[in-house]
DNA sequence: ACCTGAACACCGTTCAAGT
DNA sequence: ACCTGAACACCGTTCAAGT
């Protein structure tokens, strides 16, 4: 590797080396700088110093490479998610807590990455990034279950209180990140996602501990008698 | 009006008559079908039989357009909700219920809508299209805490809760319609908004009625005593 | 006041031709 | 095997010129 760059920047030769690399390491920067609809094939191949056309040999079209972006998105952001929890150390609430800052943090930092992993169906619905998708849920889910069982419940409800906090994760990161909840306005959004989520988690402890693991559609308000 | 059509398809002279209404019209069948990312201003146009230049003499540019759009979107969709909350009848909690039906319901029934509505933060911050998503809030906010008075509790929390339910709501709406919330996969998003919706609505009664509307940053999993 | 027509820069995509 | 160069259709945007 005598001739080719590090990944960043023009190269001098006539192959790039780590042209697929080095595209979406430019894709990267350009969602972040301008968002997802902002992000361009033309520029992302021009800043890494090789003509339009290039990317064709690696990518099947623009959507191919938003994919793969997508895809390595979800395996960071999973990552970020194991880290936080940490194995449920020191007790499942703390660690909880923990990963509820990571994700939210995660989205703040990165948005354009961020709404590009969730942004639209058709960009990201190939297998391999569906399945890293899967693997951010399963810490989730695992998360949920250990909090549920160290409360003496069983982790029957693990499935739905994951999918609970999650939907609510998303919709806190997603209005913050789109600006429709901001401090300001009394709104924080850390404080948001924490209270919220402890509602829904100490409810699903309520209703695990209560032996009524599904609810029927009755009226709520008041737990059922 | 009689050298002009009803504002779908090509005119006839060469005076459209009703150009921006029938853009925008243009524009949400366009969003239906194909996604915020997917609308083109050239598509619209020509839809409407005029020149690609023509939308210039009614929008300053294609984010203007989409801004007008999510706007009419935002009056849309909070008509719907207050239509569903019917001034809480016959009580808080059946109303709420249906409200929340109603929200998914609209982002169900025009996803491309909902997507430009709460997609980008620079397409929708003008100060119209603001408003009206601070009235859609406001529905929440107002049904939040009919709810918390029914129950005999005070209403100072029912600002938070109506964030919690918006942000809950808006997650849930989101993955259903980007396709990480499927039916199939034992994840019914309606079955997930009615129960985590009651499960924060359930929570913040027994807060409020506990007298404790504001809980310090404690390690949660139990009340506290 | 409202729209056309032509123009410009830019983008996604393809493909024959170069290395 | 990998990239260039030229090409095509399309898009956003501007503006002088038409009605």
């Amino acid at each position: 590797m005598s001739k080719q760059d590090n990944g960043c920047g023009p190269r001098r030769g006539y192959h790039h080396g780590r042209l697929k690399d080095a595209l979406i390491e430019a894709a990267r920067h350009l969602v972040t700088e301008r968002g997802p609809a902002g992000f361009t094939l033309s520029e992302a191949a021009k800043r890494v110093g090789v003509t339009a056309g290039a990317p064709y040999r690696h990518f099947t079209d623009r959507a191919d490479l938003m994919s793969e972006l997508a895809r390595r998105g979800f395996e960071q952001f999973s990552q970020r998610l194991e880290r936080a929890w940490d194995e449920g150390k020191p007790d499942a609430i703390a660690a909880f807590r923990r990963m509820g800052g990571a994700y939210l943090a995660f989205a703040r930092e990165e948005p354009g990455l961020y709404s590009a992993m969730f942004g639209n169906v058709a960009t990201l619905s190939t297998p391999d990034s569906g399945a890293a998708a899967d693997r951010a849920l399963a810490a989730i889910r695992n998360a949920a279950a250990a909090i549920l069982r160290q409360h003496g419940a069983s982790d029957a409800g693990a499935r739905d209180l994951a999918f609970q906090i999650w939907a609510y994760s998303h919709g806190v990161a997603m209005l913050a990140v789109s600006g429709h909840l901001n401090p300001a306005h009394d709104a924080d959004p850390t404080r948001i996602l924490e209270e919220g989520a402890r509602n829904l988690v100490e409810m699903s402890i309520r209703r695990a501990l209560a032996g009524a693991p599904a609810p029927p559609p009755s009226p709520w308000g008041r737990p059922a008698t």
